[in-house]
DNA sequence: TCATTAAAGTGACCAGGGTCAATTTAGTTG
DNA sequence: CAACTAAATTGACCCTGGTCACTTTAATGA
């Protein structure tokens, strides 16, 4: 038979989670090491490995937990008037998962899997985006501010993919005299979204 | 002073080469194992390693040269006269790279980086790639098959985008009850292409 | 209260990629 | 040819993520 989770468990999941948020904080995401992690923490290696499938699986937790939070600032503001108001209100997302490449390698693998995991806030967290992007774009259409002949699911599925190229470019040109992943992305969602002239 | 390449180093990479060649095609490229390379090539773990920067280095090598077959290939059939004949000489490199998480995500790491290193094919091949999606764009533009309001460069690098994310979400979707990824990419290729109807 | 048993946690151990001081090989030069 | 030097290679070692047989903890129930 199987019983309750104990309050201890969850404690220790807490634990290993403050922890880890903590460290990423001072190293970063790619300094981040799982013994580090467990020695502040108390705990043994293999209780993290017990409470996380894997590294990644912790991440994922904090990550998606962080994607959420910019999914409410975007919800708290509205749908935007037009194309350039919707391209600067990805500008806060797209400047995190531009910012560290272990977010967006992570994003990339988990984003979209059918979550079979309990905790996979990060799968949830994807199909929340393009929720709300379909929501903004369906506004949009109406506004005649965005082409009318694909579903808006449709065409926040297009937005995500011209996120993830622009970012892919981004962490390729090592050297920082490009443009913002922000500026590069303008053209794409233009060209995407505009309405036949 | 520096000398020439000595016949003898030219020799210890053509056989780490071909032994990693032989390994991948028996057991896969996510089975791996650096070890199991030089022992089968009969030289130290430490010349691998002064030979390509690191695992996924040697894979670029090869990957890089499978991606230039594609190419030739594409290239080798000429300009296609519809979309949907773009969209069926993409099938072969679509297959390929969906074939294998690890192709992926390293095609993903290396295109477009700067080339800093002299045997980067990989960094050669993204070029050439949207090189000749350009060239194909533009003849379909002048056909009337392609929208004119956007150059065939940018045309082509958003190609690239759906290209990545299609197969992002094929691999996300364990479960092979989905449509294929050339299926998924339809869509996406019209929308993207089609001239204002 | 004490036996029973599932949940929680432990840490020695392994795997596999990557490093580097030391060694061998082979052009070059006097 | 012998001495010299740079290129090439070596393999013991390290790092770090991940495993698993075993111990400890704490609900449950007679």
């Amino acid at each position: 038979m199987s019983r309750q989770p104990q309050k201890r468990r969850l404690e220790t999941r807490a634990k290993l989670l403050e922890v880890t948020s903590a460290l990423v904080a001072s190293e970063g995401y790619s300094g981040l090491k799982v013994e580090d992690v467990v020695k502040r923490a108390g705990v043994a290696k293999g209780t993290l490995f017990s409470h996380f499938r894997d590294k990644d699986g912790l991440l994922a937790v904090l990550i998606g937990a962080e994607v959420m939070r910019f999914l409410d600032e975007m919800e708290a503001e509205g749908t935007p008037d037009s194309r350039e108001a919707l391209l600067q209100r990805l500008a806060p997302l797209l400047d995190y998962v531009a910012g560290d490449r272990v977010i967006f390698d992570l994003l990339l693998r988990y984003s979209g899997s059918t979550g079979t995991e309990t905790d996979e806030v990060i799968t949830e967290s994807f199909y929340r985006q393009i929720g709300i992007w379909a929501a903004w774009i369906e506004a949009l259409q109406k506004a005649g501010e965005v082409r009318r002949d694909c579903a808006p699911d449709f065409l926040a599925e297009g937005i995500q993919a011209f996120l993830n190229q622009v970012i892919a470019i981004w962490f390729c040109m090592s050297s920082p005299n490009t443009a913002t992943p922000l500026e590069a992305l303008r053209p794409f969602l233009d060209a995407w979204l505009a309405p036949p002239a």
